[in-house]
Formats: C-alpha cells, structure tokens, sequence
RNA sequence: GGGCGAGUAGCUCAAUCGGAUAGAGCACCGGCCUUCUAAGCCGGGGGUUGUGGGUUCGAUUCCCGCCUCGCCCA
C-alpha cells in the first residue's frame, strides 16, 4: 500500500514540477515524516529547487501544493516549516487497498538471479560464522523471491583446496588410517548419530598444531606431506583423493543437515574438483588473454607471470605496473583469483562448457543437484544468471572486486554490473564467551571487545551445538507453558522458536557490523528477538481462535464497512499507526533489495510486532460491544497478522499455532 | 607503506538519497495478570554522535586533517 501511494505521488509530483517549472527531475526524495502529524509522507523538494528558481523554498512549495490536487488515494497535502510538503493519506482508501489485497501480489519477471552462499571448506563442523553467512544468503534468496525473481541457490564446495589437504594428512599421517579404514570409521559414526563433521573438527585442529609442533626439521617434513597432499588432491585418480572425496562429501551432507535444520535448501553444489578437471580455466585463459586483460610481464618482481593490471588499464610499452595483480605465477599454477574468472564467466554463461550434473541430496520439494566430471544425462541446467549474489564475508573484498574488473576488462559490462558482492562482517566472539567455552583467552585479547573465530585452532562455536542448546532451552520453557499439548507438538513449537531466535539473532545486525557472539544474548528470547515477534502472530491467532471467527471471513465482512470513523482522531491516529506500518511491508522489501539489506525487514517484523503488541494490550478485542468497532478490530488484527506472518516467513522463520 | 570498514546512551545495535525532537533492545528502578497468551504492556533516568576544521537553509550522514580499533594487500 504504502509503496504504491508513494510511487503514485511520486510520478504525480514529476508531472507538476514539468508542468509548472518545465523542470525534469529524475530523483524526487520522498521521506517518511517523523510524526503522523506531519502526515504519511513528506518531500523537501522546494528547498532543492530554491536555488534553481531563485525562489524562497515556502514559496515554491506553495505553488507546488497549489497544482498537486488531490490524487486517489490522497486527502490533503500541507506545508510545514520552512518549506516541506506533507502529504496526508485517504486512509479509508488506503485500508481498502489493504484488505482487498490488491497491492501485495508481486509482479513476476523473468530476471534469473544467482545466489551463492554458504561455501563451507567441506573438512569440519560448521560454525557462527558459517550460519551467518547462510542465514543473510538464504533470506535474501526469500527477498529475492517475493519480489517476484527466478532465484538458483548455489553452495560452492572447495573439495581439493589446503583445508581438506589437512584433514586429509590427519587421517593417513597422525591417525595412519587407511582409505578402508576411514570409511569403516564414518559409517560407524553414523550408525552411532555421532556427527562426522564434529569429528574432524578437532583432528584439523590437531593437525594443523601438528604442523609447529615437531623440531624444525620435523615440521618442515610435515609441511611438505601437507603441500604433497595438496597436490595428490588436485591432481585426483588416486588414494589420497579419493579419501579426500570419501571425507569431503560425508562432510558436506552433514553441512546441507545443519543448514536444512533451520530451513535452508540449495538447488547445486558446484565443486572445484569438477572447475579443475574440466579445466574450466584454460578457457578462461584464452578469453582473457584474447581481450588483453591478461598480458605478460617481462620485468619486475612479476617476471614471468600472466598479472592483471588493478586499476584496468594497461601501462604503457616499457613501464612496470608493480600492483598488478598476479593471475598465474611465473610456475605456472594459477591463483585463486584466476580459478574464480573461470568460475564466473560460467556463472554467468559466458565460458563455452559447462559442468556435467548428478543428484546429491533430496529435499521434500525438489532435489539438490552436485557437480560431476560425467553427470546424468536427464538434469537440469545452471548458470546463465543475469544477475549475481555472492554471500562472502568483507575478508574476500579485494579478490571479489578482482574478478568484477577481470569480466569488466573483457567487455562484459552489464554482468559487472550486475554482479554483487554481498559482504558481511564476521561473527566473533566475546571474550567472555570464549572463557565460557573452556578456551584460554590470552592476556592480550582479554581486554578487546570480541576474539575471532579460528577452525584451525578449533576455536568458535559449532552451529549445531548452538542449535541444539536454542532447542533444549526453548523446549524447558514451552515445556513449561503448554503442559497440556503432546511431546511431539511441544517439540515441534520448541524447534520453531529456537530457528526463529537464532534466525531473526543474526538478521537484526546490519551487514557491516561485526558480531561479538554472547550466548546470553543469542538465547534470549525477549525484546528484539525472533520470539517476541512469533509471540505477536501467537496472540492474535488465539483472538481468531477465542473469538471462533477466521481472519478471511473478517476481512471479507469488513470489506463492506467504511472504516473512516475509526481512524481519525487521537485513537484513530494510533490504530493507523499500525495499519500504515503493515502496509510498508513491500517498500522495506524493495529497500532490502535496493540496497542488499535484509536487516531492514527484521527491523520492519520487530515494529510491527511491538505495534501490535501495544495494540493487543490497549484494545480487548472480544469483549467489545460495539459490532461496527469489534469487527474493525478483528480486522487490524487481521491485517497485522497477516502482514507478520508474511514477513517472517521472508525471514525464514516459522509463526507457531502456540508458544 | 597502500586500500577497505568502523567509532552513536553503562552494554549491544538502529537511524531511507543530506532533512523536522538521534531511536530500539539489554541492564537498572517503579507499576500492570479474575478479562483475547505477562515470551507482554506502561512509566523513569540515561547523548557535546571519537576529535578539530570545512561545505549549506540544514550534517550521525558529504569533504579534509588527527586519534583509536578491525580486516585485506604488499
């Protein structure tokens, strides 16, 4: 509702500022106003055009108002200070526009966007900082939906990269185990629900203090089984890799286990395995070498190597660019960055091969396909995106703006453009929580604000061992509170919970802002929680169920009724309150989008539901006597209801029938 | 050394493209359950937005210097 009314006075402002002043603006800022007083929406337009008029802003504004009219949906505009137009709602047709639900019905497009995220080295358990990627990733595949857009999520797997090198070495070299032997140990893991990820967790960590912990002729020894490993691995049809296949994707499963717990679902596994050996790069190699992105440096510290230059233009014949950026080394093995071109120019359909398909993993509504050297011959098709979001934390800025420049440099524009790099801060924790956690907190980090997170220290919190703490917390207090619903029922409620406190936990902070993981905080299940919001839907599902009367049916009486009365004056003013912010719900989504913000619509749940709140606890609802007044009541309640339920589930977060 | 990000209430965080009186939660203090779920509601104290300048009708927001912290690169 509220998205619409603003474009619609938006346009409708463009076409006076033409008609009046023959003035094109492309940017017309439209603001929410601080207090209902100063209406629904404001503009401070005059006071730009001041100077360009040569007019004082009141003045402008004065003409401007004089030629606005009143638009549908449209009381009254007003100026205020010393120069603002306010812009005042028909509110009965703005309810109207609700309750009809003309307006939520996203248009659909054809935009095929690519997300990707998650990208687990598959060697250990998945921690905080794991489930924040996903979390942010998979919402803002939910946002992507609602808005109408094709969406394929992807999870990239790096199965032949140092990290599962070193979990490689641990088994064959500290636990000197056999390729046998390693399966026979999974499979009794498994037989045991003992988690084989959590497993390795700590043998990465043993193995990597491996690597300094012998003399130094020692550890150089150990350091060249790691880089022959490595190299065992990449090269694949041998043992090593295949004990490197055999742990990666045991680990892998556990990881899409972890993630469906809390709802998150992938459609392909692309593993660099298959990038490597169907040589993805040499492709790459050639275009890149073909359009001049890539050249040869003869002098410097680069000699010898195919650089990149950063800045995208060539130097000049006889000139050094010393801060290029090396692609392939003067050995001939080629970076991260080089392997990531590859990867990209197939994401987006332009390398000329693509990766053969298996199935992996079934989901009750569709299957998770993995990449393969010789797929199945029926499969779907990935790739070919137009758009594309890449869910890395900030570390991996630089290398992200690398690649943009490389598809930039090889004329590829418009899927530079397109091609997002949805950073996040990491997820650290407290000092506190570190000590709580058993762990030595050294002098030095004592007095910092947050300790990063470390696998090869085996330092952090696993996601399901934080899973499994929310679920048997929430299950106390439900225990506690539904004594007289089943076992099964009250787990069901205690596991929604749980997913929506740690979902809407790592939702509510902005991208950019570091984490400091507390478990009192993320146990928490007041306040800017994902409970308090469930609560909200909790209790206006039990008027609806205490009243024996369904939301639609109320909406549909309420249709027939003229709602004005009870929305003007002081009480009107606060009821409308409510129902103008669940009407935003499609402009904060269009922000979150805009923007790759999905902070904003936690923010939005959080408002709405602390509006409701105060709503449900000023206005009994089921004792009212005036049927006109109960059955607008029943419909705000209906509306916000509605409205939550629709944003948590943009969330990823389920509304229980109880709490 | 270069690049990026951050610094806002005791703590953790918001603040739309530069807009009207900088807002929440936690913590603390005091009230509200015989009435639709108290995981809630109401009230209270809390701020020189790191710092010094600049830009202008207007700066937490933009520009420059400095301080502090984090990350990345060499």
């Amino acid at each position: 509702m509220y998205q619409e009314l603003k474009n619609r006075l938006e346009s409708h402002l463009r076409d006076v500022l033409k008609a009046k002043y023959d003035l094109t603006v492309d940017n017309i800022p439209l603001e929410t106003p601080p207090d209902l007083k100063f209406g629904e929406l404001a503009t401070p337009i005059a006071f730009e055009l001041a100077r360009k008029l040569r007019k004082a802003p009141k003045v402008i504004a004065q003409e401007i108002v004089a030629e606005l009219g009143t638009p549908r949906g449209f009381a009254s505009f007003e100026i205020a200070g010393a120069g603002y137009i306010n812009a005042y709602f028909d509110r009965t047709v703005a309810v109207r526009l609700m309750t009809s639900g003309e307006d939520s019905q996203p248009v659909k497009t054809d935009i095929h966007a690519l997300v990707e995220h998650t990208s687990i080295n598959p060697n250990k358990a998945a921690h905080i900082g794991h489930l924040r990627n996903a979390i942010l990733g998979d919402t803002f595949v939910r946002l992507l939906k609602a808005a109408g857009r094709q969406v394929a999520v992807q999870n990239y797997i790096d199965n032949t990269g140092v990290q599962v090198a070193d979990v490689v070495v641990g088994f064959l070299y500290l636990e000197k185990k056999s390729l046998a032997e390693i399966r026979t140990l999974i499979e009794e893991l498994e037989l045991h629900f003992q988690r084989v990820d959590f497993y390795c967790w700590d043998l990465y960590a043993r193995t990597s203090q491996w690597y300094t912990s012998g003399s130094d002729s020692e550890n150089e020894e150990r350091k060249k089984l790691r880089y022959q490993t490595l190299h065992e691995i990449e090269h694949g049809k041998n043992e090593t890799a295949a004990v490197a296949d055999l742990i990666s994707t045991a680990i892998l499963r556990r990881h899409l286990e972890t993630m469906l717990r809390l709802g998150i679902e992938y459609d392909f596994l692309p593993r660099e395995s298959e990038i490597l050996h169907l040589n993805f790069w040499a492709l790459a190699f050639e275009q890149l070498k073909q359009k001049g992105v890539l050249y040869f440096e003869n002098e410097g510290k680069n000699k010898g190597c195919w650089v990149m230059s950063r800045t995208g233009a060539t130097p000049a014949a006889g000139e050094v660019d010393e801060d290029a950026k090396v692609i392939v080394r003067s050995n001939g093995t080629v970076t991260y960055v080089g392997k990531d071109i590859a990867y990209h120019l197939w994401k987006f359909g332009l390398l000329g091969r693509d990766f053969g398909y298996k199935k992996f993993f079934s989901y009750p509504s569709h299957e998770c396909w993995i990449s393969a050297e010789h797929g199945e011959s029926e499969h779907p098709h990935f790739g070919d995106a137009q758009a594309i979001y890449n869910v890395i934390d900030s570390r991996q800025a630089d290398p992200q703006a690398n690649v943009i420049q490389a598809l930039r440099g090889m004329g590829y524009t418009k899927q530079a453009d397109n091609y997002t790099h949805f950073g996040y801060e990491m997820v650290a924790l407290t000092p506190r929580c570190a000590a709580e956690l058993g762990y030595e907190v050294a002098e030095e980090d004592n007095d910092k604000p947050f300790i990063e997170v470390s696998g090869r220290k085996g330092f952090g919190v696993k996601a399901d061992d934080l899973i499994d703490k929310l679920i048997a917390a929430e299950r106390y207090e439900v225990d506690m509170r539904q004594p007289s619903r089943d076992e099964q029922e009250r787990q069901i409620i205690a596991e929604q919970i749980a997913i929506g406190a740690l979902r809407y936990f790592m939702l509510k902070f902005t991208r950019n802002s570091v984490i400091a993981f507390d478990f009192k905080e993320a146990l928490s299940f007041t306040g800017e929680s994902g409970p308090y919001i469930q609560n909200a839907v909790v209790r206006a599902r039990s008027i609806f169920r205490k009243g024996s009367i369904a939301p639609e049916a109320v909406l549909r009486e309420f249709a027939g009724s003229d709602p004005g009365a009870f929305l003007s004056g002081e009480a009107g003013d606060e009821i409308w309150a409510l129902w103008l912010r669940a009407g935003r719900t499609s402009a904060v989504l269009e922000q979150c989008l805009s923007t790759s913000e999905p902070a904003h619509l936690a923010k939005h749940a959080f408002q709405l539901a602390q509006e409701f709140h105060n709503f449900y606890h000023k206005h009994h609802i089921l004792t009212e006597l005036d049927p006109e007044r109960r059955m607008f009541l029943l419909a705000t309640a209906a509306i916000t209801m509605r409205e939550l339920i629709t944003v948590l589930d943009m969330l990823g977060i389920e509304s229980p029938e109880a709490m």
